[in-house]
RNA sequence: GCCCAGGUAGUGUAGUGGCCUAUCAUGAUUGCCUGUCACGCAAUCGACUCGGAUUCGAAUUCCGACCUGGGCGCCA
């Protein structure tokens, strides 16, 4: 029976071991065999004199992170990594790995990100960058949980659609029998349909397409995203919801993860306080005039520049409220004592935008009047304003960048690295 | 879409017109080595993205193509 490495400790007595070779260290009559699975890395030491043929012809055989099985009795060595070492009385060669490999996986040279994701499989075979997707897995974990403990309801949309309805972004136009069909931006309409539906909480955990010729470390063409949509509740309320969540995602990371945390060599992972501050977009706007050369005034969208300069005055997670009505979507609803502004916010981090949601327009009319004033036309949106005819609760919502929580967590210099099969404009395989 | 910077062994790099038969590290192959832990030692192998131009001479300059990294805009 084949244990995890891990689980080998100096008083297991016999084990049987899977895993990739590591490392080699041949010195002559005596060779050092590192073996790595997930769960760590054991020493397997090989006195030539003392094994069998079969093993020796094995070990002078094997390459560099073949996979092998390997059975015989552990001795407690002090000087061994770990105190424990195996002395092979089997070394099978399950699947030898050809010479030489595309990228270094024991990490003595460096390898760009390019070169990395060419061979995702091998560079996620180094302890690192695993770790990344272990805790990326444990936040999602924490995520699902949080929903379900909240009496959410779990939904999955469609990721093809009929029409470009959302706007303000490009999409992927695709084949669809003998219609044009294209891949959603965004599951918004859906989620809102789904208030219509009457299951008042819903979450949706997927993928989002957005068809951008952007060149950035914090753009992807494919992303995911995690949805909520909430039926008797109002900005103030989903912003709670979003802090709670992002508060106690870090903190499960923190209790859970902290062998991949130093497996990454994060030794100051640092839970956010809730709760975060609400910093008005005028205020914002006031705070990037003092902070950054290039103008900015009231109602500009907030650029790079001034996202950065007014993260650096934060210091940490923060909201921007009560965004001028204007430069947010349709859906946004605006102040009934003020509609130039809206009910609209961006969650931030530092280092970029996490989040954005808002209060909804539930008036079918209202709906229409703001569609119209953004210039596009209702008609084509008929689809998405029939359920606001016949009974809309009002509701508000908001889409996080799940890829862009693991990277600021992590501190992540590239979206990239925080996505196993990213997709970019220049990256379609593998 | 606009702008900038790049492309040299499997990997990461040095090299700004002749001293390049191209540096270093890692790797691979072979040999030596019984306590390595980035093992050590020796030998060997392995590269200038492609096409054109300038020049006596191009990895190096110019033009084009292809590929890559990054910034902006916009966004998650």
């Amino acid at each position: 029976m084949r244990i995890p490495i891990k689980s080998v400790t100096p008083e297991t007595g016999h084990a049987e071991i899977c895993g990739f070779v590591h490392e080699v260290r041949d010195l002559g009559g005596l060779a050092f065999f590192l073996i790595r699975d997930r769960t760590g890395i054991l020493q397997v030491t090989i006195p030539k004199k003392k094994v069998s043929e079969a093993v020796l012809a094995a070990a002078k055989a094997v390459s560099r992170e073949s996979v092998v099985r390997i059975s015989g009795p552990v001795k407690a060595v002090e000087k061994a990594p770990g105190g424990r070492e195996l002395v092979p009385e089997t070394f099978e060669i399950i699947s030898l790995a050809e010479t030489p490999l595309p990228l270094d996986v024991s990490e003595k040279v460096s390898v760009e990100l390019d070169t990395r994701l060419d061979g995702r499989f091998l560079d996620v075979r180094r302890p690192r960058v695993a770790a990344v997707f272990a805790i990326r897995s444990a936040a999602m974990h924490a995520i699902n949980d949080y929903f379900h403990k909240e009496g959410f309801i779990s939904i999955t949309t469609p990721k093809i659609v009929a029409a470009a309805t959302e706007g303000g972004t490009e999409l992927f136009p695709i084949a669809y029998f003998d219609k044009e069909a294209y891949l959603n931006q965004s599951p918004q309409l859906f989620k809102q349909m789904m208030m219509a539906a009457g299951c008042e909480k819903v979450y949706e955990i997927g993928p989002i397409f957005r068809a951008e010729e952007h060149n950035t470390t914090k753009h992807l063409n494919e992303a995911t995203s995690i949805d909520i949509e909430v039926s008797y509740a109002d900005h103030i309320e989903v912003m709670r919801i979003l802090e709670d969540v992002i508060v106690k995602t870090y903190e499960y990371v923190d209790k859970t993860c902290s062998d991949h945390l130093a497996n990454m060599e994060i030794t100051d992972f640092a839970v956010p306080k809730g709760p975060f501050p609400r910093l008005p977009y005028s205020e914002a706007i006031e705070i990037a005039k003092k902070k950054i050369e290039d103008p900015i005034k009231y109602g500009d969208d907030i650029g790079s520049a001034a996202e950065r300069a007014i993260g650096a005055e934060m210091g940490g997670h923060y909201f921007v409220v009560d965004w001028p009505t204007e430069i947010r979507p349709y859906y946004a609803m605006p102040y009934e004592n003020d509609p130039t502004i809206c009910k609209a916010f961006d969650l931030m981090h530092p280092r970029m935008e996490l989040s954005s949601g808002a209060q909804r327009v539930h008036n079918h009319d209202q709906l229409v009047q703001q569609i119209a004033k953004k210039g596009l036309n209702p008609e084509s949106f008929d689809f998405y304003l029939k359920p606001f005819r016949y009974g809309m609760p009002p509701h508000a919502g908001w889409g996080l960048g799940a890829d862009r929580l693991i990277m600021t967590m992590l501190g992540l210099s590239n979206v990239r690295e925080a996505v196993l099969f990213p997709r970019d404009m220049h990256r379609l395989v593998p």
